[in-house]
DNA sequence: TCGTTGTTCAACCATATGGTTGAATATGGC
DNA sequence: GCCATATTCAACCATATGGTTGAACAACGA
């Protein structure tokens, strides 16, 4: 279900090691070892980062001789992003005047 | 810095209760023991949750003779939805195709 | 075939998370 | 003042998470 896809999703964005891989991965495709380069973290430690997307379905790793080269997959940021978006009406300036006034004054 | 806020805005929706009771609280204020109601937990699981979702800044709570009464805060939800759109090129259909050929071909 | 490189696996550790229960606190009504 | 209501606090438990290390595996180069 969405819902556990949701869980998945947001947890795995819930760590800057995490968002920073993903970044990179905006750039193109890229192995293990490169998305590991920049944290100072053991390779193995990166690469758990790496499985805790791919099982999120955010990233897709593919084996190329002996790297593992990941790319990233944005439908799983999509279902994130829609999900956020149900929020939008709050946080667009003049709606959001009108909604707390909305929850302060119990108007249904 | 944004980051931190980052970290906690993701884990406090990477829960489908939490996630429930910003959906709850989105039509408007409302008590813990409403917004517990719904879920088999007890009082003080629930009122974690909202604590978690308080500390994320996602959630206001203040208190109205012996009720405790909880209400949105969107801006942590735009700043996490800012972020998400850094993305929004990839899963936009057309250039998904495109940026899909160019981390293939590593024509940068 | 042997060593090197790239990555994962397994075991382990410390801390965080999601939940419980029972007691404590604060407010309102009689 | 006393009891009930609304909520939090504190202690505890099981499991998950983020990290480590050392060994294993797989592929390339000589």
């Amino acid at each position: 279900m969405v819902e556990q896809r949701l869980d998945a999703t947001f947890a795995a964005l819930a760590d800057p090691t995490r968002r920073g891989m993903l970044a990179s991965l905006a750039k193109g495709e890229a192995s293990v070892g490169e998305l590991a380069a920049p944290y100072a973290m053991s390779l193995a430690g990166a690469s758990k980062h790496l499985g805790v997307l791919e099982r999120a379905g955010l990233v897709e790793r593919r084996r190329v001789g002996r790297q593992h080269l990941c790319r990233l997959k944005a439908e799983r940021l999509a279902e994130a992003d829609r999900w956020l978006k149900q929020w939008e009406r709050f946080w667009t300036a003049s709606l959001d005047r009108l909604e707390v006034l909305l929850a302060e004054e119990k108007i249904t």
